[in-house]
RNA sequence: GGCCCGGUGGUCAAGCGGUUAAGACACCGCCCUUUCACGGCGGUAACACGAGUUCGAUUCUCGUCCGGGUCACCA
């Protein structure tokens, strides 16, 4: 027995497993050739950020595309950033946007697949399994400085102007004691974290594939990164090379701002005896604040959490949409060609992927919310304004829960036809756009077009009122409307008034808006026969009585 | 400061040695139309800068500038 091996001894008595035990335990998964195994691993902070459903979407998509896996593993090695049950709300966040994991963490304390532990506290005996070994080959070592030493150190390092700033080389204190030193702190009881003893040379460079911004050149790590903190959790070093390596990733996505340690992650796979994942940095999404560029950002932006979106009322498939204009720019063609393609089954590609960090657009994402929309028919529009409504507004709810049907009926108008309208971005506009359609909401403003007074309108309200027949279809509907204009002095030709128009006190225009002014109590809307069939003979003719009524006041 | 990444219209972005430098959103105008929305047509607007390489650079190289990231017992 050696030293290392004594060391290992000392320092975890109780792993009786090997590397090739877990090997063992957690065998190469039986996929096709080229399949991408990918996950999504957050912090449980019980928030779900919306780079987070970007990068969980791209992995999702990863994997689906080359007919892989893809799954939820929740870090939770840092105790200080802990809340009560942060899963829930990012299980929630993926529920409402229908994002589907393959395996993983499903819930506070449930989890599905095989192999787990999913939920990083929960394999400490994985973790310091790798960790023995790593001592035993001398490739790690224990190291009994305190905070206020590795300061110290920071200052003189600061101070001398070291290009490289860190715990290695010559200011490594801890990294050549002798065993019997060690041993004599570890059973003084000194606390201590692991590191890495590195072996790289700051001269030598790398060069990894990135799937996204190709061949970054990088010189390799020198430092001797902590791998076991005090407490003996591991960092997310230590922890991203035992689990990718474990669970059998492939492929790695994350956040941009992790290239930066790429050269000590690739240095751990490679002292563990594992095989390197590929990796694919994606960039952030951003938020413009005076003319700068910064990410967005969960304290100052409000439209940073996912929640965010689905409080506002924008459908899923919307946001989901959205994320895809920028995660492949050629999404948009693509939806053109596919209207009705699902979107998991885009072809998803990463060298597609954008470099460079893309400001969110929020105006972008109304229009491609109502493209969305415009493609749903009432149905499916009447289903998804209730479910928001009976949350986020629930007066509204409860007037549409009186006669579904009637809602139903309203949110057909004008949908589900060659040229759908397309003046819904999100369910909370639902109410102000149909609230004239309902008796509880409705707030007439009868203003009048400049060419007309109320004794005009009245004049037209009266005539058409005496004509109404609600059996008429449109074009009966709209003929009856025309043949009103002549006895009165309009023309039904509005041509003939652009033409002339001194001749006449105004054009079929004026007529029908008159008529919706009346029945609808605003100048703008949909179909007008449409509206009225929905409204019903009775509530028609109420209605333009109640306008008679108040033009001849 | 070291290392790394990026820089095409207001935004998202095609293009990757020779193009009138696509397209989408936004904006403006016109047309269609009983209003609105839709739809159609048209318009304003861009290769950060400077050197190379080349017959020719938005595309290649170098430098500058600007933006971003990272240098924790946080992820």
């Amino acid at each position: 027995m050696d030293d290392n091996q004594r060391l290992a001894a000392l320092l975890f008595p109780d792993v009786t497993e090997t590397v090739d035990d877990l090997e063992r335990r957690f065998p190469p998964r039986d996929l096709p050739e080229g399949a991408k195994v990918t996950r999504f691993a957050p912090s449980p902070t019980g928030f779900l950020h919306i780079g987070g459903l970007f990068s969980a979407f791209v992995s999702v998509l990863a994997a689906k595309s080359s007919g892989g896996r893809c799954f939820l593993r929740i870090e939770d090695t840092d105790k200080k950033r802990e809340i009560e049950d942060g899963v829930s709300g990012i299980i929630e966040g993926f529920r409402a946007f229908g994002i589907a994991f393959d395996e993983g963490v499903t819930g506070f304390d449930s989890e599905s697949g095989d192999y787990g532990p999913y939920v990083q506290s929960r394999r400490a005996d994985i973790y310091h399994v790798v960790a023995k070994k790593l001592v035993e080959e001398g490739l790690a070592y224990p190291c009994f400085c305190t905070e206020e030493e590795l300061t110290a150190l920071r200052e003189k390092q600061e101070a001398a102007g070291t290009n490289i700033k860190g715990y290695f080389g010559e200011w490594a204190a801890c990294r050549n004691l002798s065993f019997a030193e060690q041993e004599a702190k570890i059973k003084s009881g000194a606390p201590y974290v692991l590191r890495l003893r590195s072996t790289g040379d700051e001269s030598r460079k790398f060069t990894f594939d990135d799937q996204i911004r190709g061949k970054i050149e990088m010189p390799e790590n020198i430092t001797d990164a902590v791998l076991l903190k005090t407490d003996g959790i591991p960092t997310y070093h230590f922890a991203h090379a035992c689990d990718d390596h474990f669970m059998r990733v492939t492929h790695v996505i994350r956040g941009d701002e992790w290239i930066a340690s790429v050269p000590l992650h690739i240095a751990l796979f490679r002292a563990c005896g594992f095989r390197p994942v590929k990796y694919a940095h994606v960039a952030p999404v951003m938020k413009e604040e005076n003319g700068g560029k910064r990410k967005l950002s969960k304290r100052k932006d409000p439209e940073a959490a996912v929640s965010y979106f689905v409080e506002e009322g924008f459908p899923k498939e919307a946001v989901l949409e959205y994320l895809l204009t920028l995660i492949n720019s050629n999404f948009e063609d693509w939806r053109r060609a596919n209207p009705d393609g699902a979107l998991f089954d885009f072809p998803f590609s990463f060298k597609k992927m954008s470099q460079s960090g893309a400001l969110f657009d929020l105006v972008k994402l109304r229009d491609v919310s109502k493209n969305v929309i415009s493609r749903m028919d009432g149905e499916t529009v009447t289903r998804y304004t209730l479910e928001w409504a009976k949350q986020f507004d629930p007066d509204f709810y409860a007037i549409c829960e009186k006669d579904a049907d009637y809602v139903r009926r309203v949110l057909s108008i004008d949908r589900g036809t060659a040229k759908p309208r397309k003046d819904i971005a999100v369910w909370s506009e639902v109410r102000d756009s149909v609230s004239y359609l309902f008796d509880d909401l409705y707030t007439p403003d009868y203003a009048l077009p400049e060419n007309l007074s109320p004794a005009d309108a009245a004049q037209i309200l009266r005539a058409y009122a005496a004509a109404f027949d609600a059996a008429d279809d449109k074009d009966a509907w709209f003929q009856r409307i025309k043949a009103l204009c002549e006895p009165l002095g309009y023309t039904p030709n509005v041509k003939e008034y652009k033409k002339n128009p001194e001749a006449f006190r105004g054009h079929v225009g004026d007529v029908s808006t008159v008529i919706r002014v009346a029945v609808t109590g605003r100048r703008n809307t949909p179909d007008l026969h449409a509206i009225m069939s929905v409204l019903g003979e009775g509530k028609v003719r109420a209605r333009l009585a109640d306008a008679i009524a108040y033009y001849e006041k």
